[in-house]
DNA sequence: CCGAGATACATTGACAGGAGAGGTATTGCG
DNA sequence: CGCAATACCTCTCCTGTCAATGTATCTCGG
């Protein structure tokens, strides 16, 4: 039970958002700076990323294009549209409404 | 985006927990704390609140017996077991370390 | 030069929790 | 009597996560 699927639903798009707010960037990396900045404790996994990815860029929330690497595999880069900034920001305001809500119900005193 | 349902995955249980930590208690009445709670943010559906109650029993984290009301509806109740207490304090250290990695995550400084 | 491992992307199908919609029954009030 | 409040329950659908599987390129050790 509370296994790390469940809590992290709901939380991917703004994870990769958060990440892609800071510059453009590619799955790859995307996946291990989340393993970094979680202390090695959130491995987003493939499919949920690529699936993530696609989800976002139907609702304009990102764009993507092709990078020209001259060398090595090719590698699909996202960058963050207006509308993908303003709900990051709207995602984080809501994150720490909820965040003590949550605590609140789980009758911790923050 | 980033809706009340997906959020709230993963934390039902907890918040019934929670609930039943305080001293047995019924789903109307549940219910109804938790929307007091949340400052009437959450209110849990009706369907969600009963398919946890199921779950939490199959799992033996609670257990259940009809209270002898005189009048009116007959109410179930339910009651924590020891495994249940355990989970409970279990998934509260589990979610101080899951607040802390999102809102790092999500680039906030907490 | 060959095989293994890292880099890099992608899809299919299964699973599980939340919730809309529908149902039952009792009590009390206007 | 009709309606709202109390109180319980379940069927079915939706959606996000993930295991499994597949592709291709590059690097490095032996």
């Amino acid at each position: 039970m509370l296994n790390a699927s469940d809590i992290l639903r709901g939380y991917t798009d703004t994870i990769i958002l958060a990440q892609l707010s800071k510059g453009d960037s590619y799955g790859y990396v995307i996946s291990r700076s989340v393993l970094e900045a979680s202390g090695g404790e959130l491995q987003l996994k493939e499919a949920t990323l690529y699936t993530t990815f696609r989800r976002l860029e139907a609702a304009g929330m990102i764009e993507s294009y092709w990078g020209d690497e001259q060398a090595g595999a090719r590698r699909r880069y996202y960058r963050l549209t207006e509308a993908g900034r303003r709900l990051y920001e709207e995602n984080k305001a809501d994150w720490r409404r909820y965040r003590a809500m949550i605590s609140a119900l789980f009758g911790m005193e923050e």
